[in-house]
DNA sequence: GTGTACGTCGTACGCCGTACTATGGTCGTA
DNA sequence: TACGACCATAGTACGGCGTACGACGTACAC
């Protein structure tokens, strides 16, 4: 019998099971909150343990994003095109959103793992099949890429997520730093904003749509 | 006369002398290389000196954004938009890759400082004075951004720079991870790359003006 | 002269990632 | 059943991090 601990579920450890613990507490504290030794506490284990399953923590941050990749939809292989590329774009943006850290990790992790890779492959095939020319379907590919992850970093860098914590920081926050004098068109379009309403699903659609449709007539020119 | 120290200029410390040395140490060896106990001794300083031009780390980080941000060329007035958002795209992207720590910066920094503002104001003014409804303006200027930002963080994401780096490395590296059988797409791709030549520029301003012709549609709407 | 305020310093604390070493349980084989 | 090998786990330690704290020189106002 193993010795008690302090987490319930205490089936021994696992690198995935050492890599789910890690996405939850990045959930949880962000990235600065994932150190090893509070990544073993909450695993109910030593520090030190942690290191039979990953090399390193470089390791541990690559299978974190991997797992990230492994939960957005692919493209549907049976819909045109655009609605394929629509339906993960949209599935990426959610995903992104619930994993807030997995954008400032993108940036320093080089090498792509395997669920990546197959991400890859799927869209690939997709814009091929769609009639996009090789190269054509990697400039599309790369801007559909840009497109969801510039999306995701601008959004992570917001301190609001929804239209009311917005409207509230416009007012006590972002007005009163902005001298309508000196930041007339800012004031506008806050005060705009404000009355419109914030909504990021929108606004990630309203993008998307634009840049699919910019897209379309690159696709016959093979 | 003050005591002789290890660095050449020193001409006593100040904020921008403290922020402008650790934009070059982190230019140099990344964000990750720039500490404040490194970063004092490239002052030529104590550790703690620092503490009296920043209020802690965090302060010197959004400092150093806005330097960023002070270098990007604003858009020029006496154009029409698409040149004027163009111009002032190409500078921040020029700037972002001569500054890659930037993008990974960007998600955590919350509160924009002057020259971010500044620019923000720039930016909505163009594209009002362009004919943008006050909303649409604010779609655009949100579009552009996403699409600069992005492109940052995948170029920064990206293990080479030149075409000739990427060629060396898609033979000795990824091609060999790509069996053909599981990955016919991606292999296609990645040769019709090497054959073509990555070109980080081209990619940009590709991209770029497809994001700016999609725009174009949306000015006279009001 | 002398008080005061400020720039700078060394030191200390509690984190971090992780190298090294020890330990105890499990299991294949005799 | 006994033993030896293995391996998951834990303990300790080291160097580096951000930074709180308090002491030291000295420039300047009175």
């Amino acid at each position: 019998m193993r010795k008690q601990r302090q987490v319930a579920s205490d089936a021994g450890l696992s690198k995935q099971r050492v890599v789910a613990e890690a996405v939850r507490l990045a959930d949880r504290e962000g990235v600065h909150g994932l150190s090893m030794r509070r990544l073993a506490d909450a695993l109910g284990a030593g520090a030190m343990s942690l290191y039979h399953y990953v090399a390193n923590k470089e390791e541990l941050l690559d299978a974190m994003i991997d797992v990230v990749f492994e939960e957005i939809e692919l493209p549907p292989e049976e819909t045109d095109w655009q609605s394929a590329m629509r339906r993960r774009a949209i599935s990426a943006r959610q995903v992104l959103a619930r994993h807030p850290w997995a954008i400032s990790l993108m940036e320093s992790r080089t090498s792509p793992g395997p669920a990546h890779l197959r991400h890859r492959e799927a869209v690939t095939a997709c814009l091929r099949k769609a009639g996009f020319p090789v190269l054509m379907a990697t400039h599309a590919h790369w801007l559909l890429d840009v497109y969801v992850y510039g999306f995701a970093l601008q959004a992570a860098s917001l301190p609001f997520d929804t239209a009311d914590e917005f409207a509230g920081m416009a007012e006590d926050v972002f007005l009163p730093q902005l001298p309508p004098d000196e930041f007339p068109y800012l004031n506008e379009s806050a005060a705009a904003l404000v009355a419109a309403g914030y909504d990021p699903a929108g606004e990630f659609i309203f993008g998307l749509d634009l840049v699919l449709a910019a897209l379309e007539p690159l696709r016959a020119s093979a």
